[in-house]
DNA sequence: GGCAGGCGCGCC
DNA sequence: AAAGGGCGCGCCTGCC
């Protein structure tokens, strides 16, 4: 494996015949350089800055990167400014093929292989218990240091947890070599899960009869999209770029106007404090109105006190949460006070000063950790409060000097997103119609508020109330779509695994109790979840069994939701590119995209040309709308919702 | 004193 | 009979 410069390489891969679409492996070594595969051959890059090396070979072939995730390696090279157009994130793929959060190496390689996953939890080795093991195992194999497998087929784990990447392990020619190696190993992964994938059956051709959402248990009938590429592989494909626009996200954050956030805390929380004197004295104040009503020992935030408290009242609830308050507004005072006094200590506690100085920078950009995909149904998640911002708050989001912010959200994905996966062809007429539940409501025969409030109670497994009596009546409109969810529910209560339209795995079997036996290790001999103190151990079971349907029910929706949402967002980045724009927040639904003034109305244009043509492959066939709401606005407040 | 879990609430 | 899903975050309590 030679060693060369940046430029040699990118010769090198470029004389080899590495094109727009081939798929280059990349191990990052700091402060050495990087391991490099394509198909055609490995390579050993030797650089102080490897972000030159990937800038290089971005513009020499533009290739699709891969890497064993994003998070390990292509974060520091965007944080140094590279731009990389696509990728195949190992770590991001593992994860729909086989659900859960675990996306270690080590797991990615044993699935790759059909190994069971090895023990431990993927987390880098920190000098423990379970290093001192786990290196036993690898000495004990008697291989050589540089060969990465083990003899039982498993990554060694003084590879698979990277260390050896970083600086001082070792001769900087040595690290560069297995650096080469680890990425020829990586294209082996990607070429085994492009392989699961291709394996899953694309729901877009199961037209007729009913759709359910895929059960992994069921095999697969093999036919696939004609002429197109499987949907599964493209979710992949999505899935990988959604990681680095994580880590852009991450880098760039979300422009914020200070004196703004400032004005609005002030509001609700009052002016800064200047010592913990003076913060203990507007608590005490902001306590007052609420301790006028109920006397002066009681402590708010503790539920179960105030719960006693508002008892001693002649107010009964079975908690304290608002919405069980709201409607008792009128029975007492306290009840006003308290849930102006909640808004406020919600602001004084995790929307307050602090906040602001840890999150938002000197550059006035509010800047948290972002993830391509949660736990559960694969959504983006984000911290420092990016994703629950309070509305109050939305006025401080404000587009900087040159700029306009373009917001736009799908309306009404969850309905359509449900139409399209079940294929249910009175539901997918409705959602022709901009506004899918006036037609939706004159089926039912009942007014618009109540259609919508059936449609999103059966996505969440809510069958009482007004909700309750619609549902029927959904049943009867749209069988289709009910069965598609109450098969998931079903599944969910027999813990049986699911997959959504996209091909991510939900898994809803009982998480086994904490401290267990490592995974694989055997059956665990139950299925009841958790410890079971009220009630006993039945009206447990069946309760989480219920929760398990609940939650598999809105997880194939929101799920494959979220998929469409992130194919659409990262199309969205690559065109905004040209514009010198970017996205600067992804919510589940809406995005906000921060361009030049000049060219928001291209904006504008480019995220419905790109909804049309996501839609037109994700949704082919099922004759689904799906619509984007979008504004030119100076300041998050101004839009219409 | 640190950690886990419950509660409550913000957003979708 | 009744039954709303997801996430992150801060406060509280109870446990070790």
């Amino acid at each position: 494996m030679p060693l060369l410069t940046a430029g040699e390489v990118a010769h090198a891969l470029h004389a080899a015949g590495v094109g727009r679409r081939d798929p280059v492996a990349v191990v990052v070594v700091a402060g050495a350089g990087a391991g490099l595969a394509s198909e055609r051959g490995g390579w050993a890059v030797r650089a102080c800055q490897p972000s030159a090396v990937l800038t290089a070979i971005e513009t020499a072939c533009a290739p699709r990167w891969v890497w064993w995730s994003a998070r390990g390696t292509a974060a520091p090279l965007v944080a140094a400014g590279v731009y990389m157009a696509a990728c195949w994130d190992l770590a991001a793929v593992h994860r729909v093929l086989h659900g859960g959060r675990r996306d270690d190496p080590g797991a990615l390689w044993a699935a790759a292989r059909g190994l069971p996953p090895p023990a431990g939890d993927g987390k880098a080795a920190r000098g423990g218990q379970l290093d001192l093991l786990a290196a036993a195992e690898d000495a004990a194999d008697g291989e050589d240091p540089d060969e990465p497998v083990r003899g039982d087929g498993q990554l060694r784990r003084d590879w698979a947890d990277e260390t050896w990447t970083r600086p001082g392990r070792g001769d900087p020619a040595g690290r560069l070599r297995r650096a080469a190696r680890f990425a020829q190993l990586a294209l082996v992964v990607r070429a085994a899960q492009e392989r699961a994938l291709r394996q899953l059956d694309d729901p877009r051709t199961r037209a007729g009869g009913t759709r359910t959402a895929g059960n992994p248990q069921t095999p697969a009938d093999g036919t696939q999209a004609a002429g197109g590429t499987p949907l599964a592989v493209l979710t992949a494909w999505a899935e990988s770029a959604a990681e680095l626009l994580a880590c852009e996200l991450e880098r760039d954050g979300l422009p914020l106007d200070r004196t703004a956030a400032q004005q609005m805390i002030a509001r609700a929380a009052g002016l800064r404090p200047r010592d913990d004197a003076e913060e203990a004295a507007t608590r005490r104040a902001r306590d007052a109105p609420v301790l006028a009503h109920l006397g002066g020992g009681v402590d708010l935030r503790n539920p179960a006190e105030l719960r006693a408290a508002l008892l001693s009242l002649g107010i009964d609830v079975p908690d304290t949460r608002s919405a069980r308050l709201k409607p008792l507004r009128d029975v007492h005072p306290v009840v006003s006070a308290l849930l102006t006094w909640r808004k406020a200590e919600r602001i004084a506690t995790t929307y307050g000063y602090r906040w602001l100085d840890s999150y938002v920078g000197p550059d006035g950009r509010l800047r948290g950790g972002w993830r391509g995909s949660d736990g559960a149904g694969g959504r983006m998640t984000a911290q420092a409060g990016l994703h629950n911002l309070p509305a109050g708050l939305r006025v401080a989001v404000a587009a900087e000097p040159g700029h306009r912010i373009v917001r736009a959200d799908l309306g009404q994905i969850e309905p359509r997103v449900l139409a399209a996966v079940s294929g249910d062809p009175a539901l997918a007429r409705a959602a022709g119609d901009e506004d899918m539940y006036a037609p939706v409501a004159a089926r039912l025969g009942c007014d618009r508020p109540t259609a919508k409030v059936a449609v999103l109670a059966a996505m969440y497994g809510q069958t009482s109330g007004v909700a309750g009596a619609a549902l029927r009546q959904m049943r009867q409109a749209y069988p289709r779509a009910i069965a598609y969810l109450d098969a998931a529910d079903a599944a969910g209560r027999a813990g049986l695994d699911l997959r959504t339209f996209g091909g991510r795995l939900i898994r809803t079997a009982p998480s086994a109790p904490a401290g267990s036996a490592p995974a694989g290790s055997g059956p665990t001999g139950s299925d009841r979840a958790g410890s079971d103190r009220a009630g006993g151990p039945q009206v447990d079971t069946d309760r989480s069994a219920a929760a398990r349907g609940r939650f598999a029910r809105n997880a194939v929706i929101q799920g494959a939701a979220a998929e469409l949402f992130k194919a659409w967002a990262v199309t969205v980045r690559q065109e905004l590119l040209p514009l010198s724009g970017t996205i600067v927040l992804c919510l589940h639904d809406e995005l906000l995209l921060h361009v030049p003034a000049d060219r928001a109305e291209d904006a504008v244009l480019l995220t419905h040309r790109t909804l049309a043509a996501t839609a037109a492959y994700w949704a082919a066939g099922s004759r689904v709308r799906f619509v984007a709401d979008v504004s030119v606005i100076d300041r998050w407040s101004d839009a219409k919702n």
